[in-house]
RNA sequence: GGACCUGUAGCUUAAUUGGAUAGAGCACCUGACUACGGAUCAGGAGGUUAGGGGUUCGACUCCCUUCAGGUCCA
């Protein structure tokens, strides 16, 4: 639309001698209830003008038509200039771009990012939390690599600590040899039962001490389960042989049991980290910032940063014995992040309740003097609240991961089969629309709210199929698909002229589909696939409007006919890369 | 004690980053060609954008304040 923003600056320069730069002119799409495609805002220009906004408006209007030839017409209402392009326009550039391949696909940009997700514990299964974690990171990655990113997805595994060695202690005291093969439960589920079955030990002993009269701080600190723990983590740290022969063997059943959940999420990393290998970095960084006097110690010869000029707190980097707080260790990790790859951006996807921990992680970067922390970012999003409030894994108030999968795919094989709309399917077909349909319900469901949102999900209550959802977007591909395989309709199809004046549907689906890049641009420097989301709702809404307004196969004229299967072709391409940068697949035939 | 996030129709949410009469979906009501696929479409009803104040041609959006929910910081 630059043509249109340069019509205007010159129209300002000629009609009143007043230079503006072109960002001082807003766009904006035409209300539908008006006429027009694409508005000038006319409201700031009036006090160069001096005159009234319509006024004003009319002046532009008029210049604007003379001067620049895509412009058909105007009107003025207020402080809004809506301007009519030729259906010429539009149909040049629905052939000339919109049908290209490449649509929507930008050029190498030469800048590389890393994406770290999903970042699970090894010591239980992953939930609901999680997913959106997972579903976030993956996409947000398609859509910087859409957008011109060479990408690298990272995983940062907390697979060490006390809470892991909870799990370990639990299964050696009461697991009576159990493996998964044994039990026939996955492995993270395993592992994850003993990480309950430690709590509700503890607990048990907690109470005991407490009835022999110890508070409960001092009960929570003398249970022997807890103590035990310890001794674990210490013979872990010394690495202590059988230990760690124990750690790694739960650790394997684990992630044999991500594997899994991650492959029915669809989701994958380029790079995996540990913190096994990682927990001990960051303390060289301690002494470069004592030395660079960006660290201080107190004396007790605790480390510490003064963040209190920029409104935070005092921070601890490094405990008086020497020993590592988490945020050591993630300038650590980062360092090393940054040496393997020399990424220029770094995005972070945790949790909100981690704002204030990335906010002073950056912050001591920066002011370490690295010169690749302003590319740091924290990509933070809410919570997922069931109605009862939080999720609690020790308590199991979770909702599950696998469940959750499961039961999405099951539903949506109930409600295909209601249908009756697999007929001529084969049962490996079948099995593959289920869980596309299901997997689509559940991360469109997801992935459509603003990251930073918290999520309010209610179990007792299915993820919808109908209106605004994955499946009625996966339903209008199909759809489209159907028609155009009916039509026989082939690469070849795509060429073409067309000349005749166009309905205001077809005009407004051209234009929605134009703006496909645009959103993908937005949602890149946003980092927010909920654009995506919803700009494919609007674009298969708007679809199916068209579908029922016109007719396609029978259409007047051939000619007719021949460019609204083009633009079925290509809203049905949209829909399927926009649907991919969120991780989900459009079937041909639902 | 200090800091951050969120609050839009009964429910789930959008609003081109300060622009027109706040736009959708679910649920509720009414309708749709002897169907190019009805997991669709058209229409109805539903709003003091948590409350109050301010900034300006214009505020869901920016500032102040109160309330509610959540989170973090030794």
């Amino acid at each position: 639309m630059n043509f249109i923003i340069n019509g205007v600056t010159n129209a300002l320069q000629n009609l009143y001698q007043v230079n503006i730069s072109p960002s001082d002119v807003t766009l904006q799409q035409t209300r539908k209830e008006f006429e027009g495609q694409i508005t000038v805002v006319t409201f700031p220009f009036t006090r160069y003008t001096k005159k009234s906004p319509e006024q004003t408006g009319q002046e532009i209007g008029t210049f604007l038509k003379e001067h620049v030839s895509e412009i058909a017409g105007f009107n003025v209402i207020k402080g809004f200039l809506n301007i009519s392009l030729s259906d010429n326009y539009w149909i040049n550039l629905f052939t000339h771009t919109v049908l290209q391949p490449q649509f929507g696909v930008f050029q190498s940009n030469g800048k590389k990012v890393m994406v770290e997700y999903s970042s699970p514990n090894t010591n239980k299964p992953l939930h609901l939390g999680h997913i959106r974690n997972n579903l976030l990171g993956f996409s947000v990655a398609e859509i910087l690599s859409a957008y011109g990113y060479e990408v690298i997805k990272a995983n940062l595994v907390n697979d060490r600590g006390i809470h892991i060695c909870k799990s370990m202690l639990a299964w050696q005291k009461f697991g009576n040899g159990e493996t998964p093969e044994s039990s026939g439960l996955k492995g993270d589920h395993l592992v994850g039962k003993y990480y309950v079955i430690f709590d509700k030990e503890y607990k048990k002993q907690i109470d005991d001490l407490k009835a022999s009269g110890q508070s409960e701080e001092d009960a929570k600190k003398n249970a022997p389960l807890i103590k035990e723990a310890q001794v674990m983590l210490q013979k872990w740290e010394a690495g202590d042989e059988q230990i760690i022969q124990l750690w790694k063997t739960m650790n394997g059943w684990v992630y044999a049991g991500f594997d899994v959940t991650y492959k029915n999420l669809g989701v994958s990393f380029d790079k995996y980290y540990y913190e096994s290998d990682t927990y001990l970095l960051g303390k060289d960084i301690i002494q470069e910032g004592l030395d660079k006097g960006v660290f201080f110690k107190k004396a007790d010869n605790s480390v510490w940063i003064d963040l209190t000029a920029d409104g935070l707190d005092e921070k601890l980097v490094l405990r008086g014995d020497g020993t590592s707080v988490y945020i050591t260790q993630d300038m650590g990790t980062a360092q090393l992040k940054y040496d393997d790859f020399e990424m220029d951006e770094s995005i972070y996807v945790v949790g909100n309740e981690q704002d204030y921990h990335f906010k002073v992680l950056f912050l001591i970067l920066e002011k370490l003097g690295k010169s690749w922390a302003k590319g740091l970012f924290h990509l933070s999003y809410g919570m997922v609240d069931l109605p009862s409030g939080k999720m609690k894994s020790r308590e199991g108030t979770v909702v599950d991961a696998d469940d959750l999968i499961a039961e999405m795919v099951e539903t949506a094989r109930q409600r295909t089969e209601e249908l009756g709309k697999v007929e001529g399917f084969s049962e490996d077909e079948k099995a593959s629309l289920y869980r596309m349909i299901g997997m689509g319900a559940l991360k469109y469901f997801l992935l459509k709210v603003e990251p930073k949102k918290r999520l309010l999900f209610d179990p007792n209550e299915s993820i919808d199929f109908q209106g605004h959802t994955g499946p009625f977007i996966q339903y209008t591909h199909a759809r489209i698909r159907s028609v155009l395989a009916k039509a026989e309709f082939t690469k070849q199809n795509q060429e073409g002229t067309y000349n005749r004046a166009l309905t205001p549907t077809e005009r407004d689906l051209i234009i929605e589909l134009s703006r496909y890049p645009e959103q993908v641009e937005a949602a890149a420097q946003g980092f927010s696939p909920a654009l995506i989301a919803n700009y494919a709702y609007d674009l298969a809404k708007l679809y199916n409007k068209f579908y029922h307004e016109e007719s396609i196969l029978k259409a007047g004229h051939e000619d007719v006919k021949q460019f609204r299967l083009r633009l079925s072709d290509a809203t049905a391409a949209v829909l399927k890369k926009a649907m991919r940068l969120l991780g989900i697949d459009v079937p041909e035939r639902m």
